[in-house]
DNA sequence: TGTACATCAGTGAACGCGCGTTCACTGATGTAC
DNA sequence: TGTACATCAGTGAACGCGCGTTCACTGATGTAC
């Protein structure tokens, strides 16, 4: 019996293409994103173009030009999911600039390719589309990693295990941080206060210090 | 001399055209926008389909698409600005709820109309462009109605006149709506708080209430 | 008041373009004997 | 080791489609005399 199963019926990668033109594929179309700003100029045939090959040879890879632009909105994903975790890290040592660390690779992130960013949370994903029909996991937990990684800061920095109140702290600043920056983005007209001005607002006013739990919150 | 000048030139309607079918092109436009979900698909050909002209028709009153794109946000915008005040005006009594039923405002247009308030903040408009070549003084406000009545709510509530703290406040607050109603749409699997406790969440932490200005704000 | 004329909002046919998709194919790679 | 064959990633030509845009036009409306 020779090695016949699921797992070695899959091609090997031929004179290095394969596997490899898939990425360069998806790259392409990350490319041709940031530098129009418009997704829609992700086409088929403008993808092939630019990779240098055949618009049919597309077609291997992906079945449709969603599946590139998904491809390209999970790779970002990953990237920021990356980002975080390194600028978390880099930060370890104090609480509170580990969380503005993370806050701000946020921002970095989202300022860095707005583009990008953009389509990550800019399209409107159905409410049961990823719970029905095909369950695909992968595509329902993007994001969850770099919000885990916010909710681990903000529970550092309150000084308490990650529990209900630094998930409900972690909303609010991640409602607050993905607002900023894509309003930003989106009105550069507006006297926007720069990002270290607002991270400081935001965290101070958003998350509890560690210590007695009381709060000034208005006389009523 | 009869009366000729820059007005009377205008041409008057035609039998409930003219300035009619204008309105009609939006409407379909916005239509189209929100049964989609794609602002894409406001094509010129697509609209004048649906309004039940001939396509050239339409270069009587847009020279292109996007100026008809152009037309439905701006409307989108004057209705956001109406809601709001509405809303402000039937709760003006009392300053807190006043607040609320502002920000409130905010959240049902973006809920109801979720493609249109994507596409009022969803494209970025390049930093210059409003500043530069033709100044479009209509364009460049657009949104600051809405901010102004933000700003004025807000300082109602903290009992002060309008100055740089409640502007401060207001667009810690205005990033936090816009953050909790576009990722709302766009990540509908995660577990959102509903808007009335969000609000409550929100308002509590970022605006500061009448009397004396102290805030417990973390023990560094 | 009547008539000839100017205006102009909207029409219908036609165009060239880039798109997604199909199809039979090519030719290098890897494998069975 | 050598040879015939199977595989399959990528090709090039062709298609039909909806798009934006042009053009000469139509026909109702309003106006000058």
């Amino acid at each position: 019996v020779k090695f016949v199963n699921a797992e070695s019926r899959r091609r090997q990668n031929r004179r290095g293409q394969g596997g490899r033109l898939r990425d360069e594929i998806v790259a392409a179309a990350a490319g041709m994103l940031e530098e129009t700003g418009d997704e829609d100029a992700i086409t088929l045939r403008g993808v092939a173009r630019k990779v240098g090959i055949a618009a049919p040879s597309i077609y291997g890879h992906f079945s449709d030009v969603e599946g590139i632009v998904a491809a390209v909105v999970a790779g970002a994903f990953t990237e920021l999911d990356t980002a975080l975790d390194a600028a978390g890290q880099a930060a370890a040592a104090d609480p509170e600039a580990h969380l503005r660390a993370v806050c701000d690779a946020y921002l970095r992130f989202a300022r860095e390719q707005p583009h990008r960013y953009r389509v990550m949370f800019g399209r409107h994903r159905a409410a049961g589309e990823s719970a029905l029909s095909q369950p695909r996991p992968a595509e329902e937990l993007l994001g969850s990693r770099a919000f885990n990684t916010l909710v681990g800061a903000v529970s550092r920095r309150t000084g308490t295990e990650p529990d209900e109140g630094s998930f409900t702290d972690a909303t609010a600043l991640w409602v607050a941080l993905h607002g900023y920056a894509s309003l930003q983005a989106a009105v550069p007209a507006f006297p926007w206060p720069d990002s270290a001005e607002m991270l400081t607002t935001l965290i101070e006013r958003l998350i509890r210090g560690p210590g007695p739990a009381t709060r000034t919150s208005g006389s009523r």
